[in-house]
DNA sequence: AAAAAAT
């Protein structure tokens, strides 16, 4: 157990005293009344419910003539798009992504015989392979790069015949296993259904026949409609696919163990270890103390003046940050100052920048310091910074800000995150990185396997900081963050950065200086907030009316089987969508969000996985068609649109009976929102979103 | 309920 840094003596800072982080309705209720020399600072004024600086401009219409003119429907024939889907955007992706997409194809496209190819029979059939692959983009991995694979190959994994033998005969009597995903559905569905046998078998027989197994009836009733789930699966073909994949892509790149050096898995508890889903209540937690930087104060203010240096001006330059964003310049001279930092800053204000870039900064610096600048690109060297993310797609994003930013001083950034085979990861872990970039799991499995050694961490930065206190991330992230050299730098960020984050301040954190943006919150910005009142059973049909417009939209679906079923349901009205969410794999969840990205497609339809972080540009309407259940991901789900200044519009369904939980939860999200019954044909009319910033 | 490692 790392030691708590704190100076003896010392007390917790005044944000984190642990009172403070007690969850009191009385406390909402107090801030809420609270007069405005009180209030903390951020927070808007107890007057802004029902205020409006300008007034609203006259109403735009969306009128059908409109949306039909706009060449929505018809679109292009259902064939052809299912072709394009499954062959089109995978040779013509212009990001880091495609690396994956290969890596992933590489490790099941070939060589499926029982017995995964050793190590370095796969390289030679890689660059063997490079003949017949003139149809796609060169390749431009890290190896490709670096211009030099010199790493040792004797600490590389034992074979793959060896681990076999070693393996085989443990592989059915492991009893300390996490159960495994089928048992878990069962369970569930035992719970929830309570009479859980009958399921049990089907869900049985469907395994037996190698379909998926069943889900839930409530899954299906939340579906809307009792067809047969299997059947649909297998007809756009997303499931069968990606369990093939979840199979083979281990097979293939999982390094040598013992079963018996793992310890039991704790990162998807058993049954009886977790806590059965209860909502808490959702209260908003006291807003930090924090230092709080006006956005004239930035002006003529450039990111040279922060303290960075020349090539990484130039590379934020090349990434189009040209001055520094208000929460960029409070927080990057506190960073290089060597500084904790918890940062605060509303969807959309530029966080990436603000803790990569005087990361890469600080690296730099710290190796000066120690006058061991030539070990730069030592072979095998330790990560000394480490960024970690909720969603897979968002630690993604964020290196593809932060890789180009590294570069430019010679650092090596690395992605490490699930859902994709590990070996190139590990590759790049043994050839030596200075920044890894993942997601909780794949970063302690492969600190399990001794393949990623935290111990030379100085930096740790927890983007959506507050979410990875939620249950669920906060222990795996607290046991990633004791891994960590002691007494490193660490660096939390969120929108919504609130002492919900006290658990890991407590533990890591020395007297943490805290930025955000004067009078910046979520309601100030530049996004429309709609909620309609319809009927349940009218739903898929009105977002498949609200989606058939030009321009992209995200919605959001709190099941992932209702997020399929609208996908559904939106093809059948002629709206070409796609689905982002946990039951894809990741080649599918990255192509899709690729999709939307590039303008392929305008509707994503995703889960909660999309929720934060993600920046698609211009999204200009978000549709919420399960309403959160915290105003937090209300937050952040309407924070995808309105980005860098842009407008937008976010509309909500709710059904009558939810009218009351609504109005709460937006007066917490401090929000206002104009309710409007809507039925099924109604026109949609939006008021035009001010546009002003 | 979703997400986060897989088998």
């Amino acid at each position: 157990m790392p030691k708590n840094k704190k100076p003896a003596g010392g007390r917790p800072a005044k944000n984190f005293d642990p009172s403070y982080a007690k969850k009191s309705k009385s406390k909402q209720h107090k801030r809420a009344d609270a007069s405005g020399s009180s209030r903390k600072p951020g927070s808007r004024s107890p007057g802004h419910r029902g205020y409006r600086p300008e007034e609203a401009e006259p109403k735009q219409r969306w009128s059908r003539e409109e949306r039909e003119a706009a060449g929505r429907s018809p679109r292009r024939s259902s064939s052809s798009r299912r072709d394009d889907r499954d062959g089109g955007g995978r040779y013509d992706r212009d990001d880091r992504p495609r690396r994956d997409d290969r890596d992933q194809r590489g490790s099941r496209g070939y060589d499926r015989d029982d017995r995964a190819p050793r190590r370095d029979d796969r390289d030679r059939r890689d660059s063997g392979r490079k003949y017949d692959r003139d149809d796609r983009a060169p390749r431009r991995d890290d190896r490709d790069q670096r211009g030099s694979r010199g790493y040792d190959r004797d600490d590389r994994a034992p074979r793959r015949d060896d681990r076999d033998r070693r393996d085989s005969g443990r592989r059915y009597d492991r009893d300390d296993r996490a159960p495994r995903r089928d048992d878990r559905d069962r369970d569930r569905s035992q719970r929830v259904a309570g009479r859980g046998y009958d399921h049990d078998d089907a869900r049985k027989r469907d395994r037996d026949r190698g379909e998926r197994p069943r889900r839930d009836h409530d899954d299906r009733r939340v579906a809307g409609r009792g067809y047969d789930r299997t059947d649909r699966d297998d007809r756009r073909g997303y499931d069968r696919t990606d369990r093939d994949d979840r199979r083979g892509y281990d097979r293939n790149d999982r390094p040598g163990f013992r079963e018996s050096e793992r310890r039991p898995s704790t990162y998807f508890p058993a049954k009886d270890d977790r806590a059965p889903y209860t909502p808490e209540d959702d209260v908003v937690l006291e807003r930090l103390q924090a230092e709080a930087i006006t956005a004239d104060a930035v002006e003529g203010v450039t990111f040279a003046d922060l303290g960075l240096g020349g090539n990484i001006v130039r590379s934020l330059r090349d990434l189009g940050a040209e001055h520094p964003f208000p929460i960029q310049a409070a927080t990057i001279p506190v960073v290089l100052e060597g500084r904790d930092v918890l940062g605060r800053g509303r969807t959309g204000s530029g966080k990436t920048i603000a803790f990569g870039a005087p990361t890469v900064e600080r690296l730099m610096q710290m190796w000066a310091a120690k006058g061991k600048a030539g070990e730069k690109r030592k072979l095998g060297r330790a990560p000394r910074a480490l960024i970690l993310a909720p969603t897979r797609e968002l630690a993604l994003q964020i290196d593809r800000t932060v890789q180009p930013i590294a570069q430019s001083v010679g650092l090596f950034t690395t992605q490490v995150y699930g859902g994709v085979p590990q070996g190139r990861q590990v590759g790049a872990l043994q050839r030596g990185v200075d920044i890894v970039i993942g997601t909780p799991g794949r970063i302690e499995d492969l600190i399990e396997q001794r393949r990623l050694d935290l111990s030379e961490v100085e930096i740790t930065v927890l983007d959506e900081a507050d979410h990875m206190c939620d249950l669920g991330f906060l222990e795996p992230v607290q046991r990633i963050l004791r891994r960590t050299r002691e007494g490193g730098q660490k660096l939390l960020f969120s929108a919504t950065l609130d002492t919900g984050v006290a658990a890991l301040v407590d533990e890591f954190l020395v007297d943490p200086a805290v930025h955000e943006v004067a009078g910046e919150d979520q309601a100030s910005g530049t996004i429309e907030h709609r909620v309609l009142v319809i009927r349940n059973d009218q739903k898929r049909d009105i977002v498949a009316q609200l989606a058939a417009r030009p321009g992209k939209t995200l919605v959001f679906s709190r099941t992932r089987a209702f997020a399929e079923d609208l996908v559904e349901h939106l093809e059948d009205r002629g709206v070409f969508a796609v689905a982002l969410h946990g039951d894809l794999n990741q080649a599918r969840r990255t192509r899709n969000l690729q999709q939307l990205t590039s303008g392929k497609v305008d509707v994503l339809v995703a889960t909660d996985v999309a929720a934060r972080g993600i920046h698609v540009d211009d999204i200009d309407l978000v549709i919420q068609a399960d309403a959160p259940d915290e105003y937090k991901t209300y937050l952040h789900r309407s924070g995808r649109t309105g980005r860098a200044g842009k407008r937008g519009v976010v509309v909500t369904l709710i059904p009558r009976g939810r009218h009351r939980r609504m109005t709460e939860l937006l007066e917490r999200a401090e929000i206002e929102a104009e309710f409007d019954e809507f039925a099924r044909g109604d026109e949609f009319t939006i008021a035009a979103a001010d546009a002003s910033e």
